[in-house]
RNA sequence: GCUCGCGUAGCUCAGUCGGUAGAGCGCAUCCUUGGUAAGGAUGAGGUCACCGGUUCGAAUCCGGUCGUGAGCUCCA
């Protein structure tokens, strides 16, 4: 007998070669229906794994990450199935489940369209009414090769290659007259799918390597209801509002054009929230204890020999020649940094020193990659450089990851870290300082009580990074926050600070950026706040309307009180009905309506009305006033408003 | 950069079989002075992304270029 413990601690006991299902079904009936999976001591095992160990179990169900993944990927099967029995020919390469839903990476006799994919939904839907056990069966390599080379699956036999390369055991998993090569695990048959939509057909690389052949990835999605599908579809079509390229044409934020593909344009609106943030972030910089310089945008190519961008960055950049010497534009802010530490003598008592920079920088993006504010080619890092000694490091870190929590918590951002440590091979720097640096930002990530993903060998090869990543409406996750030791740049630029004890010391630079980019960073809260940004960095922040242009005189007072108290603030002074003049103002999603009719007028009042939420009712000027300047001054988040 | 799709007025889009362009919104002018999401009239706006080809004739068919979208690869 052995013995299972459940997440709640219960036990039980359990003959040799049971089953998770078997057990669900002695727990509850309703569990073992509602299981898709199972969690057995962390490893993902499907529900007729035979169990022989004592183990901890859990029961995986659609509510969990893992049981939405094994589903996927079941489906993902019935994909490949419904494809092969339309296109016989087609040859199959992989499909996972992905964070939303599930692809599979298929070479057609002819590419496919858009126009071909209800077929392949409707193919989807007929062999899923065949309700087919999906059955594991393990193969040798041999086995595999001449079951997967009768059928013609070429790319396959590199698959099971790669696998047996790997040593590990081979399974293919058949469902009806078809069959997958696949680890699993799998639904034990596909009569739990209940909903499919595909969703899209794209571009994409044979075993995703850009230098293989192209291969079309069909996308789609499933669900246990059509009403969970349904309420899925709908929330896609709501990303989709909430899109910033869309916003920022309609709200004149920012816009595009052909003489500069990947170089965004600031309008007027734009060019405040941007200006705002601006603000804030120096405002909180000044408080912990940055100066704040500003390098040249283009410097000699001699400076990106020494920083090693030459080397290992050229591709992206951008050069030029002045006088007939060569020059960068520049892709980075550090060598411009690091020659103003340079430029004079340090003493420890300096250190830690920070040195915080707005800095423009230029990269030559791939064509392909531009997508709106979140990729371009042109944009502003809000970069620091912190220099100091390596015990300082801890604290240093600790700071910085206060300040991120801080920044995004003022717009309500959830995040998640990552530390990347060092790589296996390709890294500069004695062992013994790496050890340093990654305990350094272990203890630090400890301090601060961080929960955080481990990405071994994912650091830079000149030092340990954290980074950070926000979560946008379309469940994207982007980078923006960064913290990176750097042991290679102090070394190439011979920095040097003198020590206590008289000796010269190399400091150790820290590189970090919160926002990441104002660019990325704007184009992330227009599609989490869908364009109705909080009022303290709404471009316009109050719109005050008079009913009939016999009020015209008494508005205008009104939006002089607001632009004194410095509050961005306009007047209407079309001849329109209040009717269409507040559409109007609701479209520009301006947060504050103020209509002044002859009853307002007379009393010194405004009739209040916030965006989305209609008429508050009316409010002394003076009062409205005040109560703006509270929201803006305090950077109120006004979560009632946004959500 | 690669694959596929798309490119018509400021915006959203029609445009049949190849016969040199249309709507709504917006904008301008005039009328209307209306109390919480669209009052009315008139008018201006387009080298149909660009270049070339086929054709008596191209927004429409073909090729190329540029831009853009979905992905792939790479990244703030």
């Amino acid at each position: 007998m052995f013995t299972l413990t459940f997440p709640d601690g219960a036990q039980r006991q359990v003959q040799p070669g049971a089953t998770p299902l078997e057990v669900a079904k002695e727990i509850s009936p309703s569990l073992a229906k509602a299981a898709l999976a199972a969690d057995l001591d962390g490893e993902l095992v499907s529900l007729v794994h035979p169990i022989h160990k004592d183990a901890r179990i859990r029961f995986l169900t659609w509510e969990d990450e893992a049981g939405k993944t094994v589903y996927w990927h079941s489906s993902a099967h019935v994909l490949a199935q419904a494809v092969k029995e339309l296109w016989p020919a087609a040859l199959l390469d992989d499909g996972p489940a992905t964070e939303a839903g599930f692809f599979y990476d298929i070479k057609f006799p002819t590419p496919i369209g858009e126009e071909d994919l209800t077929r392949i939904e409707e193919k989807m839907r007929e062999v899923l009414k065949r309700k087919e056990r999906l059955v594991r069966r393990e193969l040798c390599a041999d086995e595999a090769r001449s079951f997967f080379a009768a059928r013609g699956e070429r790319f396959k036999l590199e698959l099971i290659d790669a696998i047996a390369a790997r040593g590990e055991s081979i399974s293919v998993y058949e469902q009806g007259a078809w069959a997958d090569l696949c680890r699993g695990p799998h639904l034990l048959d596909t009569g739990k799918i209940k909903a499919v939509k595909v969703l899209s057909v794209a571009g994409a690389y044979l075993h995703g390597d850009e230098k293989n052949e192209q291969l079309q990835r069909v996308r789609a999605i499933s669900f246990p209801s059509q009403a969970e599908l349904d309420q899925h579809l709908f929330l896609i079509e709501e990303a989709k509002k909430r899109d910033h390229r869309k916003l920022g044409r309609e709200l004149e934020l920012f816009s595009f054009h052909e003489v500069g593909p990947g170089f965004p344009f600031w309008h007027p609106n734009g060019t405040v929230v941007y200006d705002e943030l601006v603000r804030f972030w120096r405002e909180l910089h000044r408080e912990a204890g940055y100066s704040e310089i500003r390098t040249p945008m283009i410097l000699s190519e001699s400076l990106w020999h020494k920083s090693g961008h030459w080397e290992h960055y050229r591709e992206n950049m951008y050069f030029t020649q002045i006088d007939e010497q060569d020059y960068a534009v520049k892709p980075m802010n550090c060598p411009g940094c690091c020659t103003i530490f340079g430029s004079q003598p340090h003493s420890y008592k300096e250190l830690p020193l920070k040195l915080a920079e707005l800095g423009q920088v230029h990269r030559h993006e791939k064509s392909g990659v531009l997508q709106g504010l979140f990729r371009v080619r042109m944009f502003t890092q809000d970069d620091a450089h912190i220099f100091c000694t390596p015990p300082q490091i801890e604290d240093e870190i600790v700071k910085v990851i206060q300040l991120v929590d801080w920044i995004y918590s003022t717009f309500g951002f959830g995040y998640e870290m990552e530390l990347s440590t060092r790589p296996e091979e390709k890294f500069i720097g004695s062992l013994e300082v790496w050890e340093q640096a990654e305990g350094a930002l272990k203890a630090a990530l400890a301090r601060v009580g961080a929960a955080y993903k481990l990405n071994p060998g994912d650091g830079a090869f000149y030092g340990p990074k954290i980074d950070f990543h926000i979560k946008d409406c379309l469940g994207r996750r982007w980078q923006c926050a960064t913290i990176q030791l750097d042991f290679s740049m102090p070394e190439r630029f011979e920095l040097e600070y003198t020590a206590e004890d008289g000796s010269r010391q190399r400091p150790v630079m820290i590189h970090r950026a919160i926002f990441g980019s104002f660019e990325r960073f704007i184009g992330i809260l227009i599609e989490h706040f869908a364009g109705n940004l909080p009022t303290w960095l709404a471009p316009v922040q109050a719109i005050v309307l008079p009913i009939t242009e016999g009020q015209l005189e008494a508005a205008r007072s009104v939006q002089q009180e607001l632009l004194k108290a410095g509050l961005r603030a306009q007047l209407e002074t079309r001849s329109e009905k209040i009717g269409y003049k507040i559409r109007a103002a609701e479209l520009r999603k301006i947060p504050w309506i103020l209509v002044v009719g002859a009853r307002e007028a007379e009393q010194g009042l405004v009739a209040v009305r916030r965006h989305g939420q209609g008429d508050l009712g009316v409010r002394p000027v003076a009062e409205l006033v005040s109560e703006l300047r509270g929201l803006v001054d305090g950077r109120r988040l006004e979560e009632s408003v946004t959500a």
